[in-house]
DNA sequence: ACCTGAACACCGTTCAAGT
DNA sequence: ACCTGAACACCGTTCAAGT
């Protein structure tokens, strides 16, 4: 019989006998997302998850080898989200909707451009990401160099976006107060030292993010376009 | 007669009586500066700070409202390292300029990058910088709102690629038997699940970075121009 | 005005011990 | 195999007290 505290009436309180980890590593990601969507990355701590899960924090060490991975697993379960583009596609429209899906994932989870700069790439999410962006580029004819480098500025400038776009802003559900406080006192500049950023300071708080968005994938995309070469036929 | 311990002997090691403050503003900055070079982002602690500078950690709120204050102030001497563009050339090369030597300043200290992004665009500093990309836009015939979209996407790149260039990759002085084990284990991923990442390994992982950031600015500043529209003449 | 001592409320991680 | 208790070596920050 399993050990009871404060009597057998509670007896249905404890847990079931069937013997079965309380925390699997299945339950420990998941549970580790909802706590990084409601306290931020900041506030993700191995205790506080830990004590989420209803156990002692020690114990995640069976489960997971240091914080570090837990944000891997993080990092992964995000890019989980990211549907595969369209092989048949066109390159840029695979890159186009790689990167448009990449960003919502993101901001869909709070502070996730942290965690997955925190974070190397490895998981089999990520990896998948990586492996259909480069088989895009490559069936496209482009060099193999320019192939790795497409890629990563692609990605680099995902997760770059992202970040700026959830850290600084208003309206993020993050901070209000202290992003109001900013956009203050950032439109109040002294004009005769800042003129520029005095005229335009609206449009830099202000601004339409998806539309910044588009703007900066499509110069990329318009840019690396100028690099393919077709590959000779064979 | 200032309080001594150990006799007289010792005298001359006492603090001189002349009684101006131990640590300066100024003194904090260099110091904090140079304990991140040493020890890093992680590594910079306020503890830490306080040994260096000879002094509690209690004393450095007296100069200093909290750490994201401290960090501000990293990152406005990051920047400062950053010498304006020159306003009588085309619009692209003071980009161009800019873009290149933030990246030059954010690669001079260890984990730059991750300073300036966890810290809000204020100080002096980098608001000059902003101004200077922003008012070279403007001069140049950009819509407002393009050139605050523009004057972003820049910054975001730069900072977005410096990050991801020195956060996981091999050779920055960081940790490198982290970084080869890393190499090494993406370098041997099965070739059946990621192809094209075998096949391109080694490319991604031993990329020309300054050849990699010149095709992302170059691309990024070519699909800019196209939006650009010329202001009437008055 | 600036610094100290001491404390508070936390961290990530280890490890022997239990079952 | 998995969890607990207790500890270790840290954190950022506050605050009364000293000069």
């Amino acid at each position: 019989v399993a050990r009871r505290r404060g009597g057998a009436i509670f007896a249905i309180w404890d847990r079931p006998p069937g013997r079965r980890p309380v925390v699997t590593r299945d339950r420990l990601v998941r549970e580790a997302l909802g706590l990084l969507d409601e306290v931020g990355f900041d506030g993700l701590t191995m205790r506080r998850l830990a004590e989420r899960l209803g156990v002692q924090a020690a114990s995640l060490y069976n489960h997971v080898a240091d914080k570090l991975e837990l944000l891997a697993l993080l990092a992964d379960a995000i890019c989980a989200e990211v549907p595969d583009p369209d092989g048949r596609r066109p390159w840029r429209a695979q890159l186009e909707a790689v990167a448009r899906e990449y960003r919502r994932a993101l901001l869909a989870h709070r502070d996730a451009a942290r965690v997955l700069g925190a974070t190397p790439p490895v998981g089999p999410n990520r990896l998948r990401l990586i492996e259909r962006t480069l088989s895009a580029l490559r069936a496209a004819g482009f060099d193999d160099a320019v192939v790795a480098d497409a890629a990563n500025l692609v990605n680099t400038f995902v997760t770059g976006f992202a970040l700026d776009e959830t850290q600084w802003r208003a309206g993020v559900g993050d901070d209000q107060d202290r992003s109001d406080a900013f956009a203050r006192w950032f439109a109040s500049l002294p004009a005769d030292r800042y003129p520029t950023i005095a005229a335009v300071a609206e449009r830099l708080l202000d601004a339409d993010m998806d539309r910044r968005f588009e703007l900066g994938l499509g110069a990329l995309l318009d840019g690396l376009e100028r690099h393919r070469q077709a590959r000779r036929l064979e």
